[in-house]
DNA sequence: GCGTGTGAAACAATTCACAGCG
DNA sequence: CGCTGTGAATTGTTTCACACGC
């Protein structure tokens, strides 16, 4: 099997997985089952089989999963095994949050790189680093080789600074600015904006309260 | 048309449609089209369409749609143009910098109450709020009559949280805690996990760097 | 017997393509 | 003519259901 025609909802959902899989083995739980996941995450069993047999048979008959072996699987196939290095552009508030954000140190994301375009931020630290000048970006990522660039700008600002971000090599985007990046297809954005999460569930609450 | 069959898919675009209205409207660009729209999500202007008509015929033939009345249609749709009270449940780095986060306050979703169960932050400030014992989540939120929560506690205590909000009357959770929440079908959840993105993007990265 | 892995069937979402109207 | 609104066609996703092996 191809591995190019995964569908990406499916990669979408592994990180789930390797998530429930990652608490159960936390908690010495070293055999599950389809059925198990699925009452987890809320996803049925069928489906969470299709996903997995995309990139092999990781099961067993009768069975079910070896909790630590399909962890592992997950996490070499999702290359979460390993450190990643990303820069992050914008030292606001945002920035500073994403910056003490304790998941990322859990998982071997490291931020190397901080820029700002505000001359009374540069120069400043931040989380150990100094704060360098937005017109740095791409040669310092070039130079750095980093592949994940953290979007921490106001709305007006983001679109530039994806394009800037991707002159100088990368090419995987966590959005937190509230616009739609308009991107080369070949790159992969993942936008967080708790406003449009909000607004979608909204629409069914009652109009009352 | 019933709007209780608008699939769910639909309902979660239409905030992504409203956040380019009001930035078109906030350029003082009067009129567009679902080509425009397209061109700036990146989603087809087909697609655009048909998502608007299943609540209605906003636009004019040959025309296409005048940016504030769209707007403002998709406002009231999404229940967007009136005050949510919300309450916050962790007083960490994650709730401290929810709490600050400008965009709540420019849309009009107020944190009208916090909660943590750590003794030495309760009776503190934070945000103009004092920290409220955990033990009060349900009968607060009940006399409040407030429908959203926002979850920011460690995994662990996630689950629990999440069902003592809905015991006190939530109906919609903004779940920032890494963990799958198991949840009756008739509360909305939309879960923030910056690590989930990511790994689902390393998955396409070069292997190198 | 139990639970995986998987073709086939069912269902859902997107795109096509065009009538219709300003 | 230009662009919306929408059935029909296409494409994509999920579920079904069962052979297979532990």
């Amino acid at each position: 099997m191809a591995l190019t025609d995964v569908p990406e909802i499916v990669v979408r959902r592994l990180p789930l997985y390797l998530r429930a899989l990652t608490a159960l083995a936390e908690s010495n739980h070293l055999v599950t089952s389809s059925q198990e996941l699925a009452a987890r995450l809320g996803i049925s069993s069928a489906q969470i089989r299709k996903d997995l047999s995309y990139f092999g048979e990781f099961g067993k008959q009768g069975m079910g999963y070896e909790v630590p072996y399909l962890r592992d699987q997950l996490r070499r196939i999702l290359q979460a095994d390993r450190h990643w290095s990303m820069v992050l552009v914008g030292a606001g508030d945002l920035g500073h949050a994403i910056v003490n954000y304790a998941s990322f140190k859990r998982w071997d994301y490291e931020i190397v790189a901080i820029f700002d375009n505000d001359p009374a931020k540069i120069g400043r630290k931040l989380g150990g680093l100094t704060i360098r000048p937005a017109d740095e970006l791409e040669s310092a990522v070039r130079e750095l080789g980093v592949q994940i660039g953290i979007i921490a700008v106001p709305a007006a600002q983001a679109q530039a600074v994806a394009e800037r971000l991707i002159r100088g090599g990368v090419r995987a985007i966590l959005n937190y600015a509230p616009v739609s990046l308009n991107l080369p297809s070949d790159v992969r954005v993942h936008s967080i904006d708790p406003v449009v999460g909000l607004q979608s569930m909204t629409y069914y609450l009652n109009p009352s309260s």
